[in-house]
DNA sequence: CCTTCCTTTCGACGATCGTCGTACGATGGT
DNA sequence: ACCATCGTACGACGATCGTCGAAAGGAAGG
């Protein structure tokens, strides 16, 4: 069968985002690096981010943006892919990734803190 | 003279404005709703505000906002006055606060956390 | 001068954050 | 079977955060 999951990625539907998670999720320069990457190349598996943290910090952010319902994160094989939730995020707020992204692109600190 | 100014309220020139810093200050309930109320507003004094957190407590939110370039203080007499830097935040961030605030206007937890 | 009002500064406190190394689990190929 | 790969879970660590109370300071008005 096809069907395992086993960590049951949780995601929160469009009613419960709030804005003050979204902010909180993308006041950090390596998320904010994560969301703009996605947004210029898609989908792609957690290995391939231009940041350099350890694995278990990637998957601590990784889930800080999924629990503010910033991503959505799929299992496939070895690696789980991760994508913006681009549709969901504009219809809670309208606007607000485009205007965030539109002044992220440069300039992201991307190594270590 | 009118010239006094004890503090020596320092504000980021338009050009020094970091996004991750604005986000960050915008990132928590009671600064949101201060900025909130400043749109809504206008200029005010400290005292004025609808939170419910210590003046201690006040006086340093106003200072996260202020050194993330959010607000302008200026000092009159007693009180302190304070705005939103508006035009030097879109200039920076062209539609940020817009879309920032247009999701945030309501169920603000004023309150202590 | 003295008092009152408005706000700040200075610790202090518990809570949360970002980071890591190690260990574990699940998958897919050899 | 075995093993390499990809990502997670679990502590743990120092740093920062949001909060407060107590004390201080400047401004305006008696």
């Amino acid at each position: 069968m096809t069907s395992s999951r086993r960590p049951l990625l949780v995601h929160p539907p469009v009613a419960d985002l709030r804005l003050v998670a979204v902010l909180n999720a993308l006041a950090d320069p390596t998320r904010l690096t994560i969301v703009a990457t996605l947004r210029d190349g898609g989908e792609r598996p957690c290995g391939t981010f231009p940041v350099s943290v350890a694995p278990s910090t990637l998957t601590h952010h990784f889930r800080v943006l999924r629990e503010a319902g910033v991503i959505r994160q799929r299992e496939q094989g070895k690696q789980r892919w991760t994508d913006l939730r681009l549709e969901d995020l504009d219809a809670r707020f309208p606007g607000l990734l485009d205007a965030i992204l539109a002044s992220a692109p440069e300039g992201l600190a991307v190594g270590r803190r």
